[in-house]
DNA sequence: ACAAAAGTGTTGCTGGTACACCCATGT
DNA sequence: ACATGGGTGTACCAGCAACACTTTTGT
């Protein structure tokens, strides 16, 4: 019986054969956050099953590329930015998830700021969609938002991420409502400040907010080197 | 310019054939916990650039199987067990990770008891071997297995999955062991009782532990009913 | 003046941690 | 009798939740 994972390559090659005929897709779930609202970058889709419906931005594995290459590659020829969070989620495999054959998607999580890096408007049938007005899309995909909506909730309260939601220099508020946005709930202001300061992941940038038609508020910044101090000895989570 | 996500099966045929030709495998991580030592299930590889090393147990998917649905095989196969905590936990995509050609491989993270079921020896290459004594594997299986004992870490704080590790009826010192085993840190015994029973999800058995050489303990098992129930209004972690 | 949000402290409660003694069983 | 772990309660401390008023800016 052979026992090895794959067989060995000196069985008969006409053996292995069939099993190289699958396709392998990336698939990213991009979240950018503008005034109040969590969005998710959208595409049209052209293909006749699912003509005008909602989609992810994905694209096929190429032969010699790497999975994390590859959604990489997608957010820079899709969005021009080259520099964001990037993390895999999930692989889906259903067999008929894909009507043009045989074809696996790893889904990636990406959050980017949507002000700081403007995007390159290559493609006009890109689209930033609210996540709450989402209910159905093309394949598989409401499913893949779903996973990758989880996995964001869960995140943003183990790990410092949600800073790649807002510009470098953001006030306590607009950190808030992010939070309260992805999460579902409201926060009361005071301790949410507490919780946030004694962190000591925030730099008071000496600066305030500009054009608001109320009392301005300072601007913060998220002290990455501080967090990577901290984490070494102890764990740095943000429960709600 | 096409804007879906692949190609439209109106196109060309020829432009996607290049694309149809990656294998994908499944890996599982087999856990399970014997006499105080976590253990994992593995298999000596007889693939000739690994010979000898230690291996996880996977398969090739096959062309008309669901992704998780070949885990689950994997596991019957294997083991014999057909009802066992099963769960996706990253998908590895690098190029060169298999020497057969482009093989993609999702790794799944099982836990299964070893007492309840006891394993079909179908195959003696079969191994339990301890987690700590683990250093090298063939392929890339070390860099899985660690991405699998660090999900395993999160989540037996998340949800109550270490369950699937002790018997149907257990001690609160083993429950405790389990704990303390994989987290790599120790507890008190008097406030790790107090954690665990105002979760509510510990089930007075009424028995005894038998043949121990000490006072002998009470016996609990975990009520998934309660479990499911509480989930349903709030988070039921056990954070450590 | 009004509207909108910024900024700020205290109190009570809850949950975690630290800690020591007697009990039941096998040898 | 001894060794091994089972079983139990309390006191302290830290961190969280609840809560209201004054300040700054734009209109």
């Amino acid at each position: 019986m052979n026992t090895s994972v794959l067989p060995n390559i000196n069985t008969d090659l006409v053996e292995m054969a069939p099993h190289f005929q699958f396709a392998h897709s990336v698939d990213c779930v991009i979240f950018g956050y503008d005034k109040g609202v969590l969005n998710v970058l959208l595409i049209e889709s052209d293909h006749p099953d699912y003509r005008g419906q909602w989609s992810l931005l994905g694209d096929l594995l190429r032969p010699n590329e790497d999975l994390d290459a590859a959604s990489y590659r997608v957010l820079r020829e899709r969005t021009g930015l080259t520099d964001m969070f990037l993390e895999q989620v999930k692989t889906f495999g259903e067999v008929d998830r894909h009507p043009a054959g045989r074809v696996i998607t790893t889904a990636y999580l990406s959050l980017v700021n949507v002000r700081d890096h403007q995007l390159k408007s290559i493609d006009n049938a890109l689209q930033w969609r609210s996540v709450n007005d989402i209910d159905t899309m093309a394949f598989d995909h409401k499913m893949i938002l779903d996973a990758c909506l989880a996995v964001l909730k869960r995140k943003i309260q183990e790990e410092p991420i949600i800073f790649n939601l807002l510009e470098k220099k953001f006030s306590l508020r607009n950190l808030q409502l992010v939070f309260e946005q992805i999460l579902g709930m409201s926060f009361d202001r005071r301790n949410f400040r507490k919780k946030l300061f004694t962190t000591g992941l925030l730099v008071d940038q000496g600066e305030m907010e500009r054009n608001v038609k109320h009392r301005p508020g300072k601007l913060y910044s998220f002290n990455r080197e501080a967090y990577d101090q901290i984490k070494k000895k102890s764990f740095v989570g943000l429960q709600f």
